[in-house]
DNA sequence: TGCAGATATGTCGGATGTGACATAAGTTAG
DNA sequence: CTAACTTATGTCACATCCGACATATCTGCA
């Protein structure tokens, strides 16, 4: 962004930043957002292979279906704990984990 | 353990099993568990290389001392989300985390 | 020794995640 | 089409985790 838009913006009210800044992120909060949706896809993959509905993984996991909805969606309502636990439940070995963790999402228009 | 000293502990109204079914974990929780210390470990070395202070590190998460201290130290009240922020502010690379994973730590009288 | 910084441990009121539930929407097979 | 199953989304009372604080212990260093 050009400085004279940026003066424009400020000038009206605005507070001008990244993404994180604007939603009040800390860089670090960003990357445990980033790495909740990554653990989240892992989840949903390693229930699929193992032939598992949302309903069957929450009990194996003693939550609810939506909880594991909630949770493979990337949700912020849903601990970072729950989603490992559910990656667990799922039959994710730590390697899995590891491999999600490392791995790069398509993002769009990247 | 032999069959007849479970029996014996039985009777006398003990339940028998692994340390986890003692302490009432289900084997994703305490697979969490171990995952949690994993990490706790590594944000002590990440920030010792960072030469932070404990009170430094707390800074940077917007948090306090003690919680810093609990989470290296492995304690239960606190979650893998703010061990994982933790690491992060640190300075950990998503890389330092999936090592951290899927290293084997030495463990008392294995 | 004594001082200073670092770390450990316990507690507490308030903030946030929890499972459960209802219900809508999507999917598959008869 | 319907029926059964699966997944998505919103809500709520309750449980858990939070930062903050006090205080004890540890760890050099003069």
């Amino acid at each position: 962004m050009d400085a004279k838009r940026r003066k424009k913006l400020e000038a009206a009210g605005f507070r001008v930043g990244t993404v994180a800044d604007f939603l009040e992120l800390t860089v670090e909060e960003a990357a445990l957002i980033d790495l909740k949706l990554s653990l989240g896809i892992l989840v949903r993959s390693v229930r699929k292979r193992a032939k598992l509905s949302q309903q069957g993984l929450a009990g194996r996991l003693h939550s609810s279906q939506s909880r594991v909805a909630k949770l493979e969606a990337g949700d912020a309502s849903v601990s970072l704990d729950l989603i490992v636990k559910a990656a667990f439940a799922a039959g994710a070995k730590k390697a899995d984990l590891a491999n999600a963790i490392v791995k790069r999402r398509r993002v769009a228009a990247g």
